[in-house]
DNA sequence: GGCCAGGCCCCAG
DNA sequence: CTGGGGCATGGC
C-alpha cells in the first residue's frame, strides 16, 4: 500500500501544515520550517520519526482490513495514513481550541498564536509559542486573537503546563485524569492529546462524526469492537465519514 | 442569514 | 449519573 502524505497530514489529527501555491506542505515544527511533497519517499531523521516510518502500517493495515468491511473501504479509499508523532505541547493547545469549533478556524487561532506568542523563524513562519512565551498573556490577549470563551481554558493550561508536560512518563488512566483536571479538557479533547500528542494508539475520541459513525455504521457495537485498532481505525472512519459522506 | 463546528462547563433533576 | 442550555467566533 502506498504512503498518502497529504491525507496524513490533513486528516484532521494536526493543525501546523499549510498547503502552499507550489504544492509543497510546510510547517514550523522544533524552530525549523519542514518542507515536504507528496510522492516523496525520503524524509530526514525527526521527519521520520514524526510521520511514524518506522512502523509497520502495511502489515496493521491488513489486519485492520480483515477486522470489518467498512473500515476496508474507508483504508482502500484513504490509502496508507499515519498517526504522527507530535510534540505534545502544540497537541494540547491545538485540541483544546477544536471545542465547538472547525477545522478551518482551528488553524487560523493556531497560526494567530504562533504569529503573536511564537519566535519568528523567517518572514511567515513562527514556531508555536512554548508555555514560557505564553506565560504573561492575559485572558484579554487571548480572546483579542478571537479563542472566545476558550480563553480561561487555555490559561489554567497555561499555568498547569508543567502537569501538563509530566504526563509524557505516566500510565495512560493517570495521563488521562491529568489532562482532564484542566479546565476545558473533557474526555474527548483528552483522548485526542493521548492519541496524536502521546501516540497512546488504543485511544478511540468520539466526536461529532464519530459518534455519526457509530450511530450509522456501527449500530450496537462501541470502540472495543475495534481492538487492538482503536486509533487507527477512529482515524480511517474520521476521515472516511467527512469526505465521502454517509449512504 | 442561520446553522454548524474533532466539546465542555455548569446546573438542575 | 444523565441531560440540556449556553458559550465566542467565523466558515459556509
Amino acid at each position: 500500500m502506498k504512503f498518502e502524505l497529504e491525507n496524513t497530514l490533513f486528516c484532521g489529527q494536526s493543525f501546523s501544515w499549510r498547503k502552499c501555491d507550489d504544492g509543497n506542505f510546510k510547517a514550523v515544527l522544533e524552530n525549523k520550517i519542514h518542507c515536504v511533497i507528496e510522492g516523496q519517499s525520503e524524509f530526514d531523521p525527526f521527519m521520520t520519526h514524526y510521520l511514524d516510518n518506522e512502523f509497520d502500517y502495511n502489515g496493521t493495515l491488513q489486519e485492520i482490513t480483515k477486522l470489518d468491511p467498512i473500515l476496508n473501504s474507508a483504508i482502500k479509499e484513504c490509502g496508507e495514513i499515519h498517526i504522527l508523532n507530535q510534540d505534545l505541547w502544540e497537541t494540547v493547545i491545538g485540541f483544546m481550541l477544536s471545542q465547538n469549533n472547525n477545522i478551518k478556524r482551528i488553524e487560523g487561532l493556531y497560526d494567530k498564536m504562533s504569529k503573536t506568542f511564537g519566535s519568528k523563524i523567517e518572514d511567515g513562519y513562527y514556531s508555536f509559542p512554548r508555555p514560557e512565551q505564553l506565560k504573561n498573556v492575559t485572558e484579554y490577549d487571548l480572546r483579542s486573537l478571537g479563542v472566545g470563551f476558550r480563553a480561561p481554558y487555555l490559561l489554567d493550561a497555561i499555568k498547569r503546563s508543567d502537569d501538563i508536560l509530566s504526563v509524557v512518563n505516566l500510565s495512560d488512566e493517570k495521563a488521562d485524569k491529568i489532562l482532564q483536571d484542566t479546565k476545558g479538557i473533557g474526555p474527548k479533547v483528552s483522548a485526542c492529546i493521548r492519541l496524536f500528542g502521546l501516540h497512546n494508539m488504543e485511544v478511540f475520541p468520539k466526536d461529532v462524526w464519530i459518534k455519526r459513525v457509530m450511530s450509522t455504521w456501527f449500530p450496537g457495537k462501541d470502540e472495543d469492537y475495534f481492538k487492538p485498532y482503536q486509533g487507527l481505525s477512529q482515524q480511517y472512519l474520521f476521515l472516511y465519514a467527512r469526505t465521502h459522506g454517509f449512504e
